[in-house]
DNA sequence: GTTGTAGTACTACACATGTAGTCCAACAAC
DNA sequence: GTTGTTGGACTACATGTGTAGTACTACAAC
């Protein structure tokens, strides 16, 4: 999984996946909701976040195929296009990058500063201590299955 | 703290901090770094992960001087600049910025997806597990003392 | 004084991006 | 057939960015 995509932007830094704006984003998004759309199709997902031209969603499609990350195919006389990435690569590079940048890609620190949210409350706490909890048994059940399970 | 500036990039999207580039980011860590620094300074201080012209490095000072992200006062003939924002104000919109991108602002589901890193070894999740009962136990004092006084 | 020299401002250029207009081809209706 | 309509290709333009050259200015050395 995880296609392998140049990455156009940003082009002065480190091997990264690719990097898309929210506009591309938007688009990308729109593909993996339809599987596959149509020009017109994308368009009106778009609507309501943003209120596009015909020809600026097509050229932003034609400029995403350029880039690798979209490719289409003929039906009659319409293009029909499909994401060639998923939505978790974008996700992961899209942290990748934010990540090194701001901390250098210490994980650790960057938890640190989400836990610093105002947006994370209490609930919010319990369920990431959950995941951290299922993910620490998960590992420590590949790890090494007897030495001292994690789990509480 | 975290200076009221005007986001330039992306412009497209939601009243966001400034999304800065990679490069300029080198330039602001610098920056904050040194506390303050010449062109000459900054330029020295990118060395090693860019090697940029002298001028490349005051254009770029001049051009996030125009974004207001630093300013500079004058010291005999040489330009000090210094940051106006800190590091914290970048992390938070940069992150902001591709959370609300990739995960649509969604803070636990951008947990999840983090938790899957293999970066993220049990080493790391005891600390951020720590790090989330600490704060827990923070909210969980300051939420209700007793009944409801918001002052902690 | 004249002449380096260093440092800044201005200008430039290529490219990605957000945005859309114009033109052309293909199909539908008469 | 001709004519409309629809959708895509190409072109265009403003802006931000990465990068740097050139021109000017002020100080140092002679």
């Amino acid at each position: 999984m995880s296609a392998q995509i140049p990455d156009q932007p940003t082009r002065g830094e480190g091997s990264f996946g690719p990097a898309v704006t929210d506009l591309q984003l938007d688009v990308l998004r729109a593909l993996w909701r339809a599987g596959e759309a149509t020009v017109v199709e994308v368009r009106r997902a778009l609507r309501g976040r943003r209120r596009l031209a015909p020809t600026t969603v097509g050229t932003l499609l034609r400029r995403l195929e350029k880039r690798g990350l979209v490719a289409h195919r003929k039906e009659g006389r319409c293009l029909v296009y499909r994401a060639l990435i998923d939505e978790d690569s974008i996700a992961r590079s899209t942290i990748d990058q934010a990540l090194k940048g701001v901390f250098e890609g210490d994980l650790t620190a960057f938890a640190a500063h989400l836990l610093r949210r105002d947006e994370l409350d209490a609930n919010a706490l319990v369920r990431i201590r959950r995941m951290i909890e299922d993910r620490e048994a998960e590992l420590g059940a590949e790890e090494k299955p007897n030495s001292r399970p994690p789990r509480a």
